[in-house]
DNA sequence: TTAAATAGTACTATAATGGTCCTAATTAAG
DNA sequence: CTTAATTAGGACCATTATAGTACTATTTAA
């Protein structure tokens, strides 16, 4: 339940990815073994990452993929609005809802403090967070870290224990 | 993006209408007209609320539907829990993950994170916040207020401004 | 000029969701 | 005891959204 495409999931993870070798370039095939997500999936995500404008990309040959902006500086708001597009719980509260009965809608205004709630929770965490200090161990290559990427859903436990 | 379901929305409105009125039960059929939404939808609706405990209902005649705790007790996460069952943005969160590679798995950890985040922000959005004190303005009835029913969807803006 | 990249666009199969309907079980009232 | 009202529990289908793929420009270094 309340879930985000899996293409953000892997978006989530390529910045991750990126942050965490921000000194070069980094084409889509590279990418696309890094992460192990077919190539022109990988493709179809950094081009929303980099119109969305959190990826410079230089193109030509011996172009690819850059971080804009220090981890620190990048949130998983924004990478999932690059994504998906304006997150947006309830239609009526996007800029599109063209619902006839606004004038009376009331409603509205409260999921405006639903959305600002998870919007806020999303924007404080940041790329950075998501790093691993943990790198190279038993001989295990960090790429290998990447690999598990799989569908994308938010759960959330009962109890407010959240782990899988 | 960070779609929730339209049942889920109905679900939120049905609660919050049931905690402005406390009082009595509601059967299904008046639900319906009350939110505007059709019988059957709502019927659906109110099933899973009430399997879940939210709802406390009745049977046979005269049955129907009533709050189980104050509004205050009652949290938007357990509503979306109740409809859409537990949240989990990333699958490999969620107990029935079977990634195999797991045991390499150190974006899992961060997940958490960002699931936790979204938990804790939904959870501390509580029912009572989503109810109106303002009513019977301009002889427009209460019910009104919730026939602005449309499809659910979470719209986070860029600019970490949410409003329609 | 060629090769290596990204940009843009369009298409298709699969999966998820919403919405509906039917039957069983329960309970109050006549 | 019978009937009507109501929830419980499945099952089903149509629509939509998503993921994934492929193809064609465009740009740039060698």
């Amino acid at each position: 339940m309340l879930r985000m495409g899996k293409l953000t999931d892997y978006g989530i993870v390529l910045m991750s990815y990126l942050a965490e070798n921000t000194a070069t370039h980094h084409n889509a095939h590279t990418l696309s073994e890094a992460v192990r997500v077919p190539l022109p999936t990988v493709r179809k995500v950094l081009k929303a990452l980099s119109q969305y404008g959190l990826l410079d990309s230089e193109r030509g040959a011996h172009g690819g993929y850059s971080l804009n902006k220090a981890p620190r500086d990048i949130s998983i708001a924004e990478v999932i609005t690059a994504i998906e597009g304006p997150i947006a719980l309830t239609e009526c509260v996007s800029k599109e809802s063209h619902c006839e009965q606004e004038v009376h809608c009331v409603v509205q205004t409260n999921w405006e403090r639903i959305n600002s709630a998870v919007y806020h929770a999303l924007d404080e965490v940041k790329l950075s967070n998501m790093l691993v200090e943990q790198t190279h161990v038993n001989g295990v290559s960090p790429i290998n870290f990447y690999s598990s990427v799989r569908q994308s859903e938010i759960v959330i436990k009962q109890d407010g224990d959240i782990h899988g």
